[in-house]
Formats: structure tokens, sequence, C-alpha cells
DNA sequence: CACAACGTTCCAGTTCACTGGAATGTTCGG
DNA sequence: CCGAACATTCCAGTGAACTGGAACGTTGTG
């Protein structure tokens, strides 16, 4: 596939996609005759790895390096496991903060909906919180 | 308290936290005579939710939203609730993205473990993923 | 075969969230 | 009363992660 339909397909701009490669989150592809980027599938799959690592807080520069250590295959050293393991606690302590910014803002919710709705009428006030 | 006691009680920095009251997370404390920065203890209260509301993934221009609903106490208005709501999908979404990338993780480390530590000799091998 | 949609490179600009540093004033223990 | 630690403002700089735009080539449909 080229470029865009791997940018539709893992949610990122084609934008993005070369500037992952630009920086070496992402090897060259093949390209075409034209000079076209040629992907595979399992582009779309390492994407979506990327997004999901990023997710948890990984900077792009630990992210790679998690995908070259998947790319080696995981060789055993004490380091690696060290870095991974370090990875994976700052993932979990990441979702404890975000399950406590989730029961903060289902409590305002659950206040919110206690409220009677007629009581919004001062268009001024709800522009307070527009996003 | 004084900005530096919040900011070790806090976990950021004195810097951070003027420029979060720059941009208008926080509002102008009072000021003791010598024109200092005097805190009470909500406001570590409120740093906090800062940092998980900010761990969560939101923006702080997001989170000062959140913070202005909850400091004029959760009127109730559909578009507000929808935000509450849009938000909370969003921290759930970022869960299980978390839970995704740190299953990949915990298999990467499983494999890595399976490995015999004595083959790991090679330097330059180990450098690869130095964080 | 026109032309819109999509691709290329390159470089500069933007946004976000700080961070450093200069110049200066205040507090407090010895 | 001295000096270290801590505070103030203001402004400029940084790094990460894109993002926009110019100038140009390719693909594919009516």
């Amino acid at each position: 596939m080229r470029i865009g339909q791997l940018a539709e397909r893992s949610g990122l701009t084609a934008k993005t996609i070369r500037y992952y490669e630009s920086i070496g989150l992402l090897v060259e592809p093949c390209r075409t005759p034209a000079g076209y980027r040629e992907y595979g599938d399992d582009a779309v799959e390492r994407l979506r790895f990327i997004r999901d690592a990023q997710a948890s807080g990984l900077a792009l520069c630990e992210v790679q390096s998690i995908l070259e250590l998947k790319d080696v295959g995981a060789r055993s050293c004490d380091h690696t496991i060290d870095l991974l393991e370090r990875h994976i606690a700052d993932i979990d302590d990441h979702i404890v903060r975000l399950q406590a910014a989730r029961s903060e803002l289902v409590g305002l919710a659950d206040r919110a909906r206690e409220l009677d709705p007629a009581t919004c009428t001062d268009p001024n006030r709800c522009q307070v919180i527009s996003s």
C-alpha cells in the first residue's frame, strides 16, 4: 500500500509517517519505480505499536529503543530486562494516575447530572467550559 | 506555604508553578508583604489533580476547562456533561492502549528472560538499547 | 489527454510545556 | 550584620513532535 492508505489505516498523517521515517522509527520502505513508498501490512502493525507505546507515555526515542529490541529478537541481557521492566512499571504508574483522574471526572459528571439542567440558562456560563 | 515548599510537595518545580499561574491554571495566590506567593494546602491538591489529568493525556488547556468546571461547582448543562463524558471516554481509550502496550512489553520481557543471560557478551549489542 | 488526487523532497514554522539566566529583593541561622 | 538559600520579574531559549507550504512528479478516471 502507499503512504496515504497507510496513513488512513494507522490513523496518522502521511506527514507524520514520513517524519517517523526521518527520525529512524520506521525503516525506509521499498519504492515503486516512480519513487513512491510501498508498505506491507506489517507497517500498520508497527505504527499501531508506536501509537500505543507513545500513549503509554514513552517518548519516541524510547519507543525506538524498544522497537530495535523487538527487531533484534529481544536478546537476553539483564540491562534489556531492566529497561523493559522499568517501562512496564512506568506504564503501571501511568494507569494508576489515569484511573485517579478518571474517577475525579466521573465524580464531576455525577455531580453535574444531579443538578437541574434547566438551571443552565446563561450562555456565558457554558462558554467557560467550551473546549 | 511558599512556592519552594509547594514545589516539593507537589513534585513540580517552582518555575513550573509560576508557569501554570501565567497560563491561568492557577489563580494568583495571596502575597506576603515582601511579594512572595503564599499557598494553602489546597494548592497541593490542585497541582496533583493537574498532574493526574495531564497524565491522562489531557492538554493543559483541557485541564484548565475542567478545573474551571470544578471551580464553578459543575453547573449542570448537557454540554458540560458531554465534555466530561468525552474526556472519560478518552481516558478509557487511553487505558486500553496502555494495557495493550503493557502486554507487548511483558511479552518482550518474558522472551528476554527465557534466553540464556550468558549469551549477552557483545557490548555493542547492548548499546543498541541503551536508553 | 486533461486534471484532480496523490505522491516526492526540503525547509521553515508552530505548538506545547517547560527551562535557563540575568538582575534584583527577602529571610533567616550563626 | 553577613551570607546562603530562597524569592521576584522578565525574556529568551529548548526539545519534542509535528505541520505547512513551495515546487514538482505520477496515477488513474471521464
